[in-house]
DNA sequence: ATGTCCCTGATCCAGGGA
């Protein structure tokens, strides 16, 4: 079983690439984040007629989430649990696929640091640890996947000293991250390749890409049911290099 | 400070967000 993630930044003008992708990729669940597209016009039929099933939680001009699989999708969230109004960005979505639960995160970004979003960047990170928290012990396989918005360690960016004050790579973001992480989930990606500079996005501004002056944001979090399966994972990055991309490059991984 | 790209809403450009 493949599952990816993708942030598309923005599927207005983006679809043809996802269907390419999509095509040479042939993942069976996708997360994507960034849809920036309202709720009423998702293209659902272009990925159904790709192959792809689809629930989404869209938004005017920006965030939106969804996630596609290539069989049926029983939705659990369209949020993360708990109605308080000052969350009203459509960031999380939740959904039984195959025999997962799979989670579709969009953290949000947090910069400029100090500031008023990146204390909403930490409350948001707050509110998806205590969700994950009661899904990391549940008798199932669980994955939270998607664009955390965190490089969790000085491995994770091409320049470290260059982001000590970016809210990507601020202490308290490496900090809720590790704390996350430390309820018991497997950083897949971190977990396969222990050591090597892999990256998941490369900033639009110079040249970054064919600099490979990259960050890896995108992460796989595996609970215990499903870590022992995990066999590969790959970071589609030729697909960054297509023109007009997205700033992210699709990343999956292939699970027994 | 700068660079680039996407989005919106009011003009073919400015401002916010990343």
């Amino acid at each position: 079983m493949k599952i990816a993630t993708y942030n598309i930044n923005g599927i207005n003008g983006r679809l043809e690439h996802l269907l390419r992708w999509l095509r040479e990729a042939q993942p069976d669940i996708v997360c994507l984040q960034e849809l920036k597209r309202e709720q009423h016009s998702f293209p659902e039929s272009a990925l159904k007629d790709a192959g792809y099933n689809a629930i989404w939680q869209g938004q005017k001009s920006w965030n939106g989430v969804a996630i596609l699989a290539k069989n049926e999708i029983r939705e659990l969230h369209r949020d993360l649990p708990g109605d308080d109004d000052e969350f009203t960005h459509s960031r999380y979505i939740e959904a039984f696929v195959d025999d997962v639960v799979i989670g579709c995160i969009y953290l949000p970004n947090g910069n400029p640091w100090p500031g008023p979003k990146f204390d909403y960047k930490l409350r948001w990170f707050r509110r998806l640890a205590d969700h994950a928290k009661g899904l990391v012990n549940r008798e199932l396989p669980v994955l939270l996947v998607g664009d955390y918005n965190v490089m969790p360690t000085e491995l994770d960016t091409y320049k470290p000293a260059k982001y000590l004050e970016n809210a990507l790579f601020r202490p308290e973001s490496r900090e809720a991250f590790k704390k996350l992480v430390d309820q018991g989930w497997t950083d897949a990606i971190r977990d396969l390749y222990p050591h090597e500079r892999i990256y998941t996005f490369w900033d639009y501004l110079r040249n970054a890409y064919g600099r490979n002056a990259g960050l890896r944001l995108d992460h796989f979090l595996l609970n215990k049911h499903i870590a022992p399966r995990l066999r590969t994972a790959q970071v589609d990055k030729h697909v960054r290099g297509w023109e007009h991309s997205s700033d992210h490059a699709p990343v999956w991984i292939e699970l027994a």
